[in-house]
DNA sequence: CTATCTGTATTGTTGTATTAATACACATGG
DNA sequence: CCATGTGTATTAATACAACAATACAGATAG
């Protein structure tokens, strides 16, 4: 399948399982998986970045006890028919603020002016995908 | 001294002693703190923080290696002399490209419209500090 | 039935982050 | 001199993250 779904980094300060999580939350959230779609297997996963497969798993369990994923034995894992994709976008745009209110602090340190940050955003933003 | 000069999440995923530098850089770019400034002593800041002081000698020593800091022996750290303050806003605005590029990451898996991300971030830095 | 795919449990090892409790070398004010 | 303030080295303990190597249980296609 589409093992390329997930971005990990590895040498990253985020443990790989939470970073994995994370992204779960969001697109599934955000309607880019929906219930009943099928993941990627742990082993497939694995192997494209690199990473331990038990590390895989462990994301996928945590997935599992908050609702976001289903085990299907022998099968594998499907996005939870009980995990309410598309959210509204206020409450998308909620889980977007602590990662806002980090760049915020940082840009303070750094005494850059609120419009050079919100220009180099709105480019980066603009880019295609 | 001015012990809350660092912001510190013992909770949060990156490690402590990390915060600490990255806030340092930071500041230092900025020109908030300039040659020759004195910071908080390493007993201080772990009393006021409630953190191990060898948690902070460690990012000083960090700080020391990277050329940011100074140790003056018996009295304590300083901000280097060759750390050069007020760096161009383009260098600064270049220290806050990862978090910039993970903010894009995170609202594409959401599938937030621009616009929405940047007035929200429009409102939060504008509020004053 | 068999091979192959799922996720997972188990055990052990490695590296790191943090804390704790001392102890030391150096500088400074009284 | 002495008390007090610097940073730091040391040792031990604890916890966590990731890896490695197996092995197992269930589903499914042939």
């Amino acid at each position: 399948m589409d093992a390329s779904l997930f971005t990990v980094q590895p040498a990253g300060p985020e443990p790989i399982y939470r970073q994995i999580v994370e992204q779960l939350r969001r697109l599934i959230a955000g309607g880019q998986l929906g219930a009943g779609d099928a993941l990627p297997s742990v082993r497939e996963v694995a192997g494209f970045h690199v990473i331990n497969p038990m590390t895989v798993s462990r994301a996928y369990s945590l997935a599992e006890a908050e609702g976001l994923l289903e085990r299907l034995r022998g099968k594998g894992m499907v996005v939870a028919s009980t995990s309410r994709s598309s959210q509204s976008e206020a409450s998308r745009l909620a889980m977007l603020e602590p990662s806002l209110q980090a760049l915020v602090r940082q840009s303070r340190e750094l005494e850059l002016p609120a419009e050079r940050v919100l220009r180099r955003l709105t480019t980066l933003l603009e880019d295609e995908p």
